[in-house]
DNA sequence: CGCGGCGTTGACGATGGTCAATTTTCGTGG
DNA sequence: CCACGAAAATTGACCATCGTCAACGCCGCG
């Protein structure tokens, strides 16, 4: 029935299947226009991470809006874009990479978005592990390995504020896809 | 540069990491329409996995009709929404479920596509693996052991012509997701 | 014929999951 | 403010699923 745009904190959107098991398609984080993915039936369910406040849009307005101006559809669109080739990304994450690769992933990408170097991950290790295809403990694994290696370190206290001393050296824990023959 | 409708045939599409491990996003049959999905830059690698016709559509002349007409505007983003939502079920297939699940969703799947109980798998075992996150030996092994259930039969000696005895049995193997909560 | 591609099957091993113990953090209420 | 309990995180030991490697069969094609 609406879009929603966070303005801060964090939501996660996810399938589960009958026997709890779960899978989060993505996490939209400050500034990120979520909901939008649907047709009539919600397919994903969305919960706050952390104390959030979102931005309510009537679908039908935007639907209204775009019907009547080209600018409006073609933005919609190319949001919808945006969300299919995250999806095609991380189906080739979930589907080919190795634990350390998927954390390493994950930290580029949360980086990328969140723009510090000193990143707060709003979520628990159980949702990065439901991101990336995982169990808790294999995050917290891939994650020491990875502070152990020098290329990230927990700052005081809070398990949840990692900074990153070396991105390219990070990076060497993501194969990215190569130009595509 | 164009957008491709199958005639018949079928084709794979895919993304690559640096090392060679390829992920299958999606395999197009008959009358699937792909190349779609493309902002500009092409992000995806199609291959015929058989003998294939398709039409051509030049993307320009698409996205000019698109401009015009409300119709064709909202067709093409319906047809998005529809490749997204498979995306995302394919997700959650990739990052949660077993190896005889995948392929029993996959054999669901494609009988659901193809509308007979006698399937003819196009694809080779490698592909069928690349598009579940698997391994040929493991998609091998899942479907001998779904035949020993009694759940489908191999018809030629080829073992790509496929006989579903029993969907219902077979759908037990796959845990659907719920109404979500 | 023999070779190469595809598929199946077995033996073995590694990656990641399960189970459990421990520690730290945090929220709540005395 | 401190104490208590619950939740989150880390770590270790063990195990299962799936991947790796290898052998083999079956066809089609030169």
């Amino acid at each position: 029935m609406y879009v929603y745009q966070v303005k801060h904190g964090a939501v996660r959107s996810y399938k589960l299947l009958s026997d709890g098991r779960r899978q989060i398609g993505a996490f939209h984080l400050a500034g990120d226009i979520f909901g939008l993915e649907n047709g009539d039936k919600h397919r994903f369910t969305a919960e706050a991470v952390v104390e959030t406040v979102a931005r309510l849009i009537k679908r039908e307005s935007l639907q209204l809006a775009a019907a009547r101006d080209a600018v409006v559809s073609h933005n919609l669109l190319s949001m919808i874009t945006r969300n299919l080739e995250h999806a095609e990304d991380h189906m080739l994450l979930l589907g080919r990479k190795t634990a350390v690769e998927r954390v390493a992933a994950f930290l580029l990408e949360m980086d990328c978005r969140t723009g510090a170097d000193k990143m707060s991950l709003p979520m628990t290790r159980l949702d990065i592990a439901d991101y990336l295809g995982l169990t808790f403990e294999t995050v917290s694994r891939a994650l020491s390995s990875l502070r152990k290696a020098g290329v990230l370190t927990f700052l005081d206290h809070d398990q949840r504020e990692i900074m990153l001393n070396d991105r390219r050296r990070l990076a060497d824990f993501d194969p990215q896809g190569p130009a595509q023959p």
